[in-house]
DNA sequence: CCTATCATCGAACACTTGTTCGAAGTCGCT
DNA sequence: AGCGACTTCGAACAAGTGTTCGATGATAGG
C-alpha cells in the first residue's frame, strides 16, 4: 500500500495527517485547533473538512493508520518463526523501530488514546486489544517453555508496553542510543528480567515482605 | 504536615484539589471546564477562584503537592540505607504504593505533565529532574557495584519509569495483584533484568545483530 | 469548448471557554 | 451586637471553538 502510486487526494490526505500528527504531538490534541492545522497546511479552515468529517475523525485516521501498520508489519515479521523468545525479540524491535521513526504519530497514539470518543474509540481499541493479546500470549508461551514462575502475566505484559511506549517522554534521537541500541537494551532488561535470575530473586524477596509502608492512604491530609 | 489539624481553608482547598484531580483523571485536563469542577464541588464558578488564580495554577497545585510528597517520602525511606539495591527496592515500593493509592493525582501528574505552562511548568519539572537524577545515580551505583555492562543508563532509568508510570493505563485494583505483588513483580523484572542473566544475554544477541528492518522510514511514505 | 466532478474557500453560526468584578453573605472575636 | 476579615456568588465579557453552507475555482474527459 505505501509504495503504490497514490492519487492526488491520497497524497494530500497523508500530508494533512502527518502535519496534524506533528502539531498534536507538540501541543496536544485538545489544545490544537483546526485553525492551527489550517495554518500549518496552508489550507483554509473549511477546506480541511473535505478530508475528514470531524476533528475526532482526524485523530482516528492518524491512530488507525499508525496502529494498523505496526500490527501488520509485526505479523509479517514473526510469522513462521517458532521460537517464542525470538518472536518476542522481533516484536520489540519492530515496535521500537516504528516508534522512533514515527515519533509524532506514535506519541499521538500513546498519549491521546482516550481523547477519541464513541465508535471510533471502539475501533482503535479493538486493534489495541488484539495487539496486547498477541504479546500476552507470547509471554505466556515463553513463561511456560522456560518454567517461569512468580511473575504475573498482566504485570509483565504492561511492564513491557510501559517500557516501550514511555519513550516518547524522553527519547531524543540526537543524544540517545540508536534504535538498535534501544531495542537491545530494552529486550535485554525485559527478557532476562522475565526469565529471572535466582540470586536477584532472593535479594528481592529479602526486603519484600509485604506492604509495610504505613502512611495514610491519601496524599492530602 | 498531613496529620496536623488544618484550617477550614486548607480543608476546602484539599477537597477542591482532590475533586479536580478525579475529574482531570477521568476526562483529561483540557476537556475539563471550571464549570465541571464547580458542579462537582457544589461551588460557584467564581467561588473557585478564591482557591486558585487560574486553571493552570490549579493543575500546578495538584502536581506539585503530589510530587513533593512522593519525593519526601522516598528520601525519608531510603536515608541511612547503604545497599543501593535495597534502596532501589524501597524506592520502587514507595513509588508504586503512592501511585496505586492516589491513582487520580498520579495519573494527572504522569499524563498532564505538558499541559502546564510557563514558570509553573519549570517548577514541577525541576522536582521531576531531581527525582530522575536520584534514580539514575542509584542505578549507576548498582551497575558499578555489580559490574553491569552493556546497559545504557538513560534507557535503564526511563525503562523503570515507564514500567511504573504506565500503570495508570491498565492497573485495576479490583482484578489485578495488590500493591505488594505489583511492586515485587516490577522490582524483579527490572532488577534481574538490569543485573543480567548471561544465558539470556547470549540468546538476545543472537538475533540482535543490528537494525535489520528495512522498511520505509515513514508510515505514510 | 463545454460540462460534470473534484477541490477549495470566505463568512457566518451557535456555543463553550477562562476569567473578572462588585456586591452580598458569613464567620469569629470583643 | 457590631466590627472586620474571610468566603461566596451572579452576571457579564471577550475570545476562541468546531462545524456548516453556498458559492467559486480548478481539472479532466468528451
Amino acid at each position: 500500500m505505501p509504495s503504490e502510486p497514490q492519487s492526488k487526494y491520497d497524497q494530500k490526505l497523508v500530508h494533512v495527517l502527518k502535519t496534524s500528527a506533528a502539531i498534536f504531538a507538540e501541543k496536544g490534541y485538545h489544545s490544537t485547533s483546526i485553525r492551527d492545522i489550517a495554518r500549518a497546511t496552508e489550507m483554509s479552515l473549511s477546506g480541511l473538512y473535505y478530508y475528514f468529517r470531524s476533528k475526532d475523525e482526524l485523530l482516528f485516521l492518524i491512530q488507525d493508520y499508525c496502529f494498523s501498520t505496526v500490527i501488520d508489519d509485526c505479523h509479517k515479521l514473526i510469522e513462521g518463526i517458532e521460537d517464542p523468545v525470538h518472536r518476542l525479540k522481533l516484536l520489540i524491535e519492530n515496535h521500537l523501530h516504528y516508534f522512533v521513526h514515527n515519533m509524532n504519530e506514535m506519541k499521538v497514539l500513546s498519549h491521546e488514546a482516550n481523547s477519541i470518543g464513541g465508535d471510533l474509540f471502539k475501533k482503535v481499541n479493538s486493534k489495541k486489544r488484539q495487539y496486547v493479546d498477541l504479546v500476552m500470549a507470547l509471554l505466556e508461551e515463553i513463561a511456560r517453555e522456560h518454567r517461569v514462575s512468580g511473575v504475573d502475566l498482566r504485570v509483565a505484559t504492561f511492564s513491557l508496553f510501559g517500557m516501550m511506549n514511555w519513550i516518547y517522554n524522553w527519547y531524543d534521537p540526537r543524544k540517545d542510543v540508536d534504535v538498535a541500541g534501544l531495542s537491545n537494551n530494552i529486550t535485554r532488561i525485559f527478557l532476562s528480567g522475565l526469565l529471572g535470575d535466582k540470586t536477584v530473586e532472593a535479594k528481592t524477596l529479602e526486603t519484600g515482605r509485604e506492604d509495610h509502608l504505613d502512611r495514610s492512604v491519601s496524599i492530602w491530609q
